[in-house]
DNA sequence: TATGAATGAGACTTCATTCAT
DNA sequence: GATGAATGAAGTCTCATTCAT
């Protein structure tokens, strides 16, 4: 594992536009080959050829394969924050937490679905011990933000379980997700079984641990009749 | 580093079951290194080594590295088997449905946890297309027998559904125990929290569906005071 | 013996010069190797340390060992067919038969001499099954041509028989260049052997199945005092 | 490709009949595998298996390969001897010496059709540097029995000459016996124009240096139809 | 800065040969 | 003597990375 040295002597990092695209192009490319193929089987000589350049020039921006990777996780965290920020709106708070549930799920699948470098990253967490940045971050990010949707609506939950079920909660949606990737045909039932089964289970957390806004009655009818 | 002393007592160890011997013996390595490192990132080298034999003699057993992965999750598939079936015992099938879940995932975990094997499985399935037998088909054996527990608790369950709820179960035991090894300092709390999750996913689904036998009020209290 | 799937012929398409010569030097040391030790003892290792390459870059232009072999024989195709071109000009052929017989066997000899790569095929032709182009296309190319001076010499022979005619001659005057280099004290004296052997094999044939260029007196006294 | 140092021809001298019958089996069943295979890709496990063995029982007889080989060839030349012996009975030797030549190239071509051995050494002559005999010794072996009938029927031919005449002789039968064998297809007619060859080949040189003894007048008149 | 040819470490796999049973 | 499991040297080929142009 070979790191050139600090790029403190380029004073000039992708802030251009053409670099910044070339990068983007790069990990656009990058994914879609470590999720066809996975991390090991890909090759930076296809990542190149996908991305309309030359390893070489792969090699400018990027000290070695690992590191594309690791940008992959990094501009996920990036895109999870955004989609995050999408549900911590004033109004989107106020709605019932069961429909904040349903739509970030709704919207994770949808982003999963759509972003090759998301399944990329779930799909080769394992890689390798040297990795920099794992996509266990990429989870973790999102477990922080679940964290902070629980302590609006489950405020007297202690810090630890809050943690916890953020943590099962995201993995769980993570699991689910990969589990669409490997039964394509059953995708939908999937999201619709995810939702009902992570409902069940904060419906007691959030109850008990209340902030008094429940459930809709028209969620709590619709869910009886499953 | 030749040969582990055999005991001095057995001279003559009939051929076959020095060759089973040996044979579990770079399935236990394999499972150590395919853990360690991930597949590709194996070597069969180092499999070999640390089974304590030759390359030569490794591939006098399996043709490829991937026959090696294989033959890790075959074994698995039987030891699945195993484990599934102390919770069919006539017994088993009499006690409520709660204590049958939190038996069946305190095993599991525990299997889990002492079977290195079953993690580099669970970890690695990606591999290769070519694979024979994928990891997937470790946990569609967990969902069949998983299905049938199912059939006897929840009967009016439609056939699709449980294959569904089946999935669901597994996949979700599956992702908690993965994170048990991501997280090892909270592995004891998250399988506790996998419990409640489940219980309060299948409680309607088995009280809705329902044969005669229903958790017992004792477990119910105990769910309650979560 | 290990081949990828593939055995094409050329990886890249030596377009600069620089490629291309180093492509010769690879076939030129490929050769050498090929003839010193067999195709099967040769390593493509040694060709390349030979060819003052590595086998990485071996490897750029050709898929594996096999493709070399070919290429070796595709290059005698070419430079076969130069040779006979020589023998098939106007001139050439307006002289009496038994002239043009020893200057292509004193050419083909030189060239035999001269050229590794010949020899190399010559050598090895038994090789793998899988061959794309074999030594036997070597020879069959040189029959074709041979042919057709058969053809011009002896117009009234069957195509049957001078197709015949026209392989033995090649047979045989490659099994002598080989005997040469067997034996190499005695290479002059097999290759004038080989003239005469020839000469009174195609007397016959080409004064019954005549054209009216007949050998010149002097060429069949010469040829009687034998 | 390992070889031990020493490759003598037989480690033990197999004075049994049963050792002597198993060391005839491997030599039959090494002769078919080097034939099919060719040397290199022959392997030894093959040879032992097809021979009704097991490889320890081959090494008890062969130190190495190449033994093998090289055992063969001793075979063949001790076939090869009473072969020739059949042509040098009083009687044989009284006929004409183009009679005597069809009949050698008859019982060569099917000693030759028939014998896989005899295929496999001429086949695979180039094997290895190392070789103690190589099959260039079977043809020199043939070559001084076809010198002692050139001494009887051209016995003013100088012993220079008489050798190569005789090395041409068997080098242009051993070369259209292998072209029988890459187009089986024209075999006889190969074997037909062999004779042509040699007979034209040979007419002046014992005409010159005669015995007297001439061909036949039919077989003449036979040769002229062609 | 971009390119892509060159490099070579290292992976997988084969198979001749040995040796304990 | 016979057997065949075990050994490990060595070969082919891949691909991450470098560097001259």
């Amino acid at each position: 594992m070979k790191q050139s040295p600090t790029p403190s002597s380029s004073r000039r990092t992708p802030l251009q536009d053409r670099s910044r695209q070339r990068v983007e192009r790069i990990l656009d490319s990058a994914s879609e080959v470590f999720l066809e193929r996975g991390y090991d089987a890909a090759t930076t000589e296809e990542i190149a050829r996908l991305a309309g350049t030359s390893i070489g020039s792969v090699y400018q921006f990027f000290p070695n394969k690992l590191a594309i990777f690791n940008a992959i996780a990094l501009r996920c965290v990036g895109r999870a924050k955004e989609i995050f920020d999408t549900f911590m709106t004033p109004e989107a708070i106020d709605r019932p937490w069961t429909e904040l549930l349903d739509g970030a799920i709704d919207t994770f699948a949808t982003y999963h679905r759509t972003e090759p470098g998301f399944r990329a990253i779930l799909l080769n967490w394992r890689v390798s011990a040297d990795m920099v940045l794992a996509n266990d971050d990429v989870n973790r990010e999102f477990a922080r933000r679940a964290e902070a949707v629980l302590r609006a609506n489950a405020p007297s939950l202690t810090p630890t379980r809050r943690a916890l079920v953020a943590t099962v909660i995201i993995e769980t949606v993570s699991a689910m997700m990969i589990l669409c990737v490997r039964r394509p045909a059953s995708a939908e039932d999937i999201v619709t079984e995810t939702k009902t089964l992570l409902r069940r289970y904060l419906e007691p957390i959030i109850t008990e641990n209340g902030s008094g806004r429940r459930p809709s009655t028209k969620a709590v009818a619709a869910r009886k009749k499953r």
